[in-house]
DNA sequence: CTTTTTATAGTGGTCTGACCTATTTGTCTT
DNA sequence: AAGACAAATAGGTCAGACCACTATAAAAAG
């Protein structure tokens, strides 16, 4: 009668509203995997609700595999979350290597799109990251760190994918990535060591980059393929100018804008 | 050194005890599908634990669907106890119809690629393939069968993704398919009442075939985004850049390092 | 100065007890 | 007998506290 006839619909329980949040909080990247979640109390506090409201929220993603705790140590986000695409993937691109190429021309259209969308949808806190990274670079490369240059550029490419705004491509890139290190980051410390490779890396970030704060995302697009073309033939270990020139042709202009 | 220095190698935590041993007790009967549970008071003293631990145990069993709970009335066992197994990644798509859109733009990418590989590399078999699923979809649309036209739908893009060739990309468009199918089958259904709009998807697809068949790449990259972008006004209402600007915001407040 | 040990703080795990709110149920009024 | 109301039941939430484990930093030993 008067009591709730209108009020609202029955929130559920407050550990499935929290236990949802945490969930997109995951998915969106504020954690990521791998990462230590901030104290029950903190979080808690954060979200305004009991410890064992939050609790039931952790006890219930911890069942779902989600995240696990260790007694005294924190609680961690699983870090198998976003390879739940890429799984099977992991083992068949290690183990063949014929595989290789689909690899790289997927990544390629991956990466494609990505910039695209950083380019055009991307928000001043994430030019702003982008920038620091990219700066970041610059003086690895010029510091002749190669360790550091290749941890920044992975960094670089995910930043980017962050940008994009798309949850479903940003793991799908993250899994990529993921499987691109265990697999030829030895062919990676290769390519870095040949100068003048390392010097046109940069200068393809640096188009990339500059496409990106400028908002162009055809523009973007189009270095973001280039890198990757790039990449690709110093990694499948094609020199010859003419079968990189028909591949890119191939596998020329994607995506139109939406 | 007090008391349990020896008691047990495995003392995990009090709630994944308490929850075994009820999932056990509803295996072997004494708890029956549909029945009422002990209140949660009495559980707790049944087991030597506190309400909090076994709330935590029984919070998990509702999260895996084994039981349900009404706020005053009591806790139930779950009529149907189906195999509940968790895919992490799909289960959180699934969960969050905020990312729908997410997903949409991220298979209309795919889609076109895929057509667009499709078109160019497709070998005869994959094209005798394409074409016998196709005329099965006339048949199916002639029929009025929406159920059988919706599963010749969904095949009929498989073989398209197939026939692009590419592994990683079969594999991620598959497993976008299964999530899809999972969450809005319900919308789907819907929009395949609307005979126009049946109509209309029956006519895309004759694009899309046609395009692919005659190898022309751009024209079935461009069928295909059609296609989606059809599909997705008509799942989505509403534009989400209002979501995705929060998120963005979200994210960027944490995650400091990287 | 480096290594090992130890102590302290931080953090998850558990408990007690209480209050609130929704559902159920039984009684009472009409 | 049918409906309305009130008491009992039971799940949901909260606050504060204590314990057990871990990690990091400080202190001691080499």
């Amino acid at each position: 009668m008067t009591s709730d006839s209108f009020s609202r619909v029955k929130p559920p329980k407050i550990s499935d509203i929290i236990m949802q949040q945490l969930e997109s909080m995951i998915l969106e990247g504020s954690f990521t995997p791998g990462q230590k979640l901030p104290p029950e109390r903190e979080l808690a506090a954060r979200f305004e609700v009991s410890r064992p409201s939050l609790r039931e929220a952790i006890q219930k993603l911890i069942a779902r595999g989600i995240l696990f705790s260790r007694h005294g140590g924190g609680t961690y986000v699983a870090d198998n979350i976003g390879s739940s695409f890429a799984d099977p993937l992991q083992d068949l691109l290690c183990a063949h290597d014929e595989f290789l190429y689909d690899q790289l021309e997927f990544r390629d259209a991956l990466e494609g799109l990505s910039s695209y969308y950083a380019a055009t949808r991307s928000t001043e806190a994430d030019r702003a990251k982008l920038t620091r990274c990219f700066h970041a670079l610059v003086e690895a490369n010029q510091a002749q760190d190669f360790a550091l240059e290749a941890r920044l550029d992975a960094d670089f490419h995910m930043i980017i994918a962050e940008a994009a705004h798309n949850i479903v491509l940003l793991h799908t890139l993250r899994s990529l990535y993921a499987v691109l290190a265990r697999s030829v980051s030895a062919n990676l410390q290769n390519l870095f060591k040949q100068p003048q490779a390392r010097q046109a890396v940069m200068a393809q970030h640096k188009t990339l980059y500059e496409a990106i704060m400028a908002g162009d995302g055809n523009a973007a697009r189009a270095a973001a393929h280039d890198h990757l073309v790039f990449v690709e033939d110093h990694l499948l270990n094609r020199q010859k100018e003419e079968t990189r020139i028909q591949r890119s042709l191939r596998r020329n202009e994607h995506q139109p804008p939406h």
